[in-house]
DNA sequence: AATTTTTTTAGTAGCAGATGATAAGAGTAA
DNA sequence: TTACTCTTATCATCTGCTACTAAAAAAATT
């Protein structure tokens, strides 16, 4: 009896978490009809801090990073790149991603992972997008972990031509014509 | 002197809490060569709670409203719509849409409004972006109100034909061409 | 049933980062 | 000098913990 309620305080106990992080020892031993110390027991064994620890990380990461995705100067990480050439660059579609109600993700996302991937294969200290022919093929929902490829086809004066095709899988979902233009001094 | 010097105190003080608000008594005593006592009363005469509250409540603001502006639906504010035909919507250009180096915008916010807004104008429940073609005709800065205007160029079965241009002032910026696709059931 | 093991509870000492109150110096202005 | 503001010092107290020891209670094993 008691290795089962314990193993379900714990699950309980990690979920609640999530959701609601703020919540003292005190209260939780109240709500779950046991001591202070059996919680701060299985506070333990699952890692979890003390709520200030707790409350002092939420805090933390919301002032780090205030306006999520918006704010960095790259959408996905790259895992390859070649100035001039070729470049490679992942993006997890996140909750915050999508539309809420029909759970695919907002096309800009994917315009974003594959413009900045643009951007980054250009060999060029400055550049903004000129024209784009973009398509895409099939809905991208959460959960998804999309792949960029970006190819610059073609050089010419201080324009790039810039392919790129975003997978899901093995799936093509997405694929972008850049023409990037370099701003020089 | 000390009269000077501590209104001066106060206006740092004020100021410092709003960027890093996760600053103990002690350490802005050092840092403002005053004791702990006078931070206190400093805090005291300007309302400025304790560290662990500071961070509670940028915690739970944080938590309140996980996403902020990445999980909006919409990009810009629209000012009018006639559903089916024509829409237009502002987006104000700040500072966490722009490249650090360059101060230009990144263009996929200026696609998300443009895109938004189509989704927006088209007669349907849900909807994706199948094909664009986009034009960033002058790179916009940080500060500008941009305005973008949908039209519904044509609807065939499923799918709408949508024109989005943006202006930053009389300047058009950028336009585009979407082809919607309406998910119906 | 007796024994071993697991789980839970209790209690103490101590810490960080405060509050609140009270008293005492320092600086300046009339 | 006196009056005044500003600053510092000191002490008791609070919350929500950690770290530790000890023991009671429950469950599992023999």
């Amino acid at each position: 009896m008691a290795r089962q309620s314990k193993k379900l305080r714990h699950e309980q106990l990690k979920s609640c978490m999530e959701c609601s992080p703020f919540v003292t020892d005190e209260e939780l031993a109240t709500q779950f009809g046991v001591s202070i110390q059996t919680i701060r027991l299985d506070r333990m064994e699952l890692g979890i801090p003390e709520l200030r620890e707790r409350t002092r990380q939420v805090a933390q990461e919301a002032h780090a990073n205030p306006k999520a995705i918006a704010s960095q100067d790259m959408t996905g990480e790259i895992l390859d790149l070649e100035l001039g050439r070729t470049g490679i660059s992942t993006l997890l579609v996140t909750s915050d991603m999508v539309f809420e109600k029909t759970h695919v993700a907002r096309g800009h996302h994917i315009f974003a992972q594959a413009n900045s991937l643009a951007l980054a294969v250009m060999d060029a200290p400055a550049a903004v997008t000129g024209v784009a022919n973009i398509k895409f093929k099939i809905p991208v929902r959460e959960g998804e972990r999309l792949v960029a490829k970006a190819e610059v086809v073609r050089t010419r004066a201080n324009k790039n031509f810039i392919w790129v095709k975003t997978r899901s899988g093995a799936q093509e979902v997405f694929r972008a014509k850049f023409i990037m233009v370099s701003l020089e001094g």
